[in-house]
DNA sequence: GTATCATTGTGAATGATTTCACAAGCGATG
DNA sequence: CATCGCTTGTGAAATCATTCACAATGATAC
């Protein structure tokens, strides 16, 4: 298969959430061009994204809402939940993982770890906050599949690295810290000071 | 000016992290090739960066240190503080609220607000959680730069409206929709849900 | 059943970004 | 002061992403 880029992958899930608003509008069919107006791009970048993974629309009449919603969570492997476990119980942490939203979208929080005893046994909304020593084995033993690394900028690379060894595959990462991990594990980067520090850019330079 | 990407400016932003880390290392200079190294990226690459706003370098021997720190924070905007308001006082916006780290880059959190009767009149660190309606008088009485917007998704588009009719000229989105600001309004996107179905598609399709 | 309209899917063209490759510059060495 | 080793700055080339443009096709109206 093709490679696909990020910025496609990034637009699908765009898509998807559009296809969702969709269903629950009630529409039957979408165009390309209301996909792109919706997600402020065009509507031949649209149908190129699509095209990518094959042909689920209908000339003349657009794509069927229900299908390229089974189509798309297809591709973006939603067909199924992950799971997934929040290490760091700080503030960050812990807004993460009361979340509703993300079980709804099929990631399922799994665990939360923390390495300071007064937050340990805590219990937000039917989890128990576990200690830094229970890391490596119930990241295995959950099977779980994507890390969120809430942690200080100092521990993060440390905590990346045991969780990687404990078999997860996807990582994201909100510590402000470029870390390094072995081929075949992906990792994606939530850096809320290089947003700032983007529109402090736009700002002096007048952009916009 | 030439065109500057948004990935340049990305970049740049790191190049500036890994600068203050060379500084309080104590180191005078540093390499295209020793930030490429750090960033995941070529030396070309960061020379055609550094390049895109003059010549910084020497021959044969890199970067000065704290001459290109100087430099970059310029191109930034980084020189003077920035105003900067969290509209949202809910477990993010909270956490937010309380990140230091923001204050040391230049990021001053000038108010904090919340439509919630409940948190209104809390305290967190000196700021006062301030009720929705203060919003557009209290945005340009501080003369506040960026919005961070972390309220529910219906609630976005409105507060973003408000925030730019009262000067707001920069925002930070972390509510999963897209929201519409004019021309001259610079606005970004923090969007978990989109980067956990980025990592969804990596396992899915064996991206590793 | 033919004409009409809307919309897809996709090569070709364009534009943007990254990488290559190398001349030129700077400091250190003898 | 000539040479050497290292590293910059930058056109040219290559790669990657987006937009254009249009033939092909399905639905609808008459």
């Amino acid at each position: 298969m093709k490679k696909i880029s990020e910025s496609a992958v990034r637009r699908l899930s765009l898509y998807l959430r559009f296809l969702q608003e969709a269903e629950a509008a009630g529409n039957e069919t979408i165009s390309s061009g209301e996909l792109a107006r919706r997600g402020g791009t065009t509507s031949a970048q649209v149908r190129k994204d699509l095209s990518l993974f094959g042909s689920f629309g209908k000339r003349g009449m657009g794509y069927s809402v229900p299908e390229l919603l089974r189509e798309i969570r297809q591709i973006l492997g939603l067909t199924r939940p992950w799971n997934v476990a929040v290490i760091g119980a700080g503030r960050l942490g812990s807004a993460l993982s009361s979340f509703r939203d993300f079980e709804a979208r099929g990631f399922h929080i799994s665990a939360v770890f923390d390495s300071d005893p007064a937050k340990i046994g805590q219990s937000w909304g039917g989890l128990t906050v576990q200690p830094d020593e229970a890391l490596d084995a119930t990241l295995r033993e959950r099977r779980v599949d994507i890390a969120i690394v809430a942690v200080p900028a100092d521990a993060a690379q440390g905590v990346v690295d045991r969780a990687v060894a404990a078999g997860v595959r996807s990582l994201l990462n909100f510590a402000p810290v470029r870390l390094r991990v072995p081929r075949g594990v992906t990792l994606r980067n939530v850096d809320v000071t290089l947003e700032l520090e983007g529109l402090s850019f736009a700002l002096a330079n007048g952009k916009g």
